[in-house]
DNA sequence: GTTTAAATTAAACGTTTGTTTAAATTTGCG
DNA sequence: CGCAAATTTAAACAAACGTTTAATTTAAAC
C-alpha cells in the first residue's frame, strides 16, 4: 500500500508535532494547520487521528530495520569492522529519523497490546536476533569475548543514542555550543557519538577483564 | 515548604498515570478518581494539572540529586570503587523512582523554557559536574585513562538505565521470563544492570586502547 | 455549644477535543 | 462540454477537557 503525497505531507507534519509534544498533546486542528489542509482531511484520509499514527508508523517501518543482513555477511570485514558499521548505520539512521525515533521512545513506555507496541516490538526482537548472530560470529572467531550480554549491549547501543537525541539541547547548553548552527552541532554530535561507541563496544567486546 | 498526606496522596497517584500515560493523556478526572478525591481538589489544593507537575517536580526533587558527595570524599574508597558504589547508588535510585523518572524522560524531550526543563537541567548539570571530579581525581591518580568524554559517559549511564526501565516489558517477553512476579523480575534486571554498567565503566575508563 | 476556617462536594462553566455532515469545489474521463 | 468521483470546505456534533462556583460537611478553637 502505498501513500499519496497528500498523505505523505500530513505523516510528516504530524510527525514533527507528535515528537515535540506527545501524541496527546497534538490537536487534529495543531496538524491540519501544520499541513495546510482541513482538519476533515484527516479523518478523510487516515481514518482517525490514531489511524494516522499506525500508518506514520507504518510509513516509517520499512526504514527502521538495521541493513544488518547486508552487514553480516559482508566477507571483507572482519567481526569488529562490522559492529563499527552497525554503529554508524544505527545512529546515521537515528539522526536522519529523530522525530520518529522520539515518537517510538514515548511509544515504548506505554505497555498496550495495540498494533504500534506490537510493531516496536518485532523490530527490537528482529535486530537483538541479527546482532546475536554478529556477536557469536566474532566470539567462534575468537575476535570477542565470552560472556556479552547482548540484551543489554543493545541497551548501551539505542539507550545512549536516545538519551543524545532528546537530550540535545542540553548537552549544547552545557558545553556552550549554542554559536553553532544546528547542522555544525548535529555533526558535531554524531560524529562524537559514532566514536565513542565504538570504543565503548570494542572495549566491552575485546578487553578481557 | 511541606505538602500534607492528601497532597502526596494525589502527586503520587498522578505519577503513576503521569508515567503510564503521559502528562496531556492524563485527565484531572483520572487521578481525582485514582486517589478517592474529588476533581475540584486538585485545583484547590495545587492551583491546576500543571502546578500539580510543578509540585510533583519540587517534591522528588530533592531525592534526585547522586549522593555523590559522599561518595567522593570517601577517603577509604578507590576510584575505581567510587564508580562502581556510583553505579549502585544510580540504578537503586532509578528503580526505587520509576515512575518519576519515566516523567523526566519524557519532558526533556520537550525543549521548553519552564520551571520543569529548568529543573532538569540543573539537576543533569550538578550531577555532570561532580562526575567531573570523580574522573579527573581518577585520572590524576593514574587509575583512568585520558581522553574521557564524562558526557557521553553519563548518557550511557542514563540512557543505558532507562533504556531499560522503558522497555522492561520488552525485556520480560524475549528473554521468556513472564513467569517471574514484578519483584523477582525486577530484582534480576536490576542485577544484571549493575553488574554489567559496571563492566563496561571499567572497560572505558581503564582499557588501553 | 457556637463560631470560624478548612475541606469536600455536585454541578456548571466555557473551551477544546476528535469526528461527522452536507454542501461546494476540483479533478479525471468519455 | 457533461457527468461522476474524488477532494475540500465550513459548520456542527457530542464528548471530554481543566477549572470555578456555591453550597455543604467536617474540623478546630474558644
Amino acid at each position: 500500500m502505498e501513500y499519496s503525497e497528500k498523505q505523505v505531507q500530513i505523516m510528516e507534519k504530524a510527525e514533527k508535532l507528535f515528537a515535540e509534544k506527545g501524541f496527546d498533546g497534538t490537536s487534529v486542528r495543531d496538524i491540519s494547520e501544520a499541513a495546510d489542509v482541513n482538519v476533515a482531511m484527516i479523518s478523510y484520509y487516515f481514518g482517525s487521528k490514531e489511524k494516522l499514527m499506525e500508518a506514520m508508523f507504518h510509513h516509517r517501518g520499512q526504514d527502521l530495520r538495521i541493513q544488518l543482513e547486508n552487514i553480516i555477511h559482508n566477507k571483507g570485514l572482519t567481526s569488529l569492522q562490522k559492529v563499527e558499521k552497525l554503529i554508524d548505520d544505527y545512529t546515521e539512521r537515528i539522526f536522519k529519523k529523530q522525530f520518529f525515533h522520539k515518537i517510538m521512545i514515548r511509544e515504548q513506555m506505554v505497555n498496550n497490546a495495540g498494533p504500534i507496541a506490537k510493531q516496536i516490538f518485532l523490530l527490537k526482537q528482529t535486530n537483538q536476533v541479527l546482532i546475536n548472530q554478529l556477536i557469536s560470529e566474532g566470539q567462534k572467531k575468537g575476535d570477542f569475548k565470552k560472556n556479552i550480554d547482548v540484551s543489554l549491549l543493545m541497551m548501551t547501543l539505542v539507550g545512549t543514542t536516545s538519551q543524545l537525541v532528546t537530550a540535545q539541547h542540553f548537552y549544547k547548553e552545557i558545553h556552550q555550543l549554542q554559536a553553532l548552527s544546528d547542522e555544525e552541532f548535529e555533526k558535531l554530535i554524531r560524529k562524537k557519538l559514532s566514536h565513542y561507541l565504538k570504543v565503548l563496544f570494542k572495549a566491552i567486546l575485546v578487553y578481557e577483564g
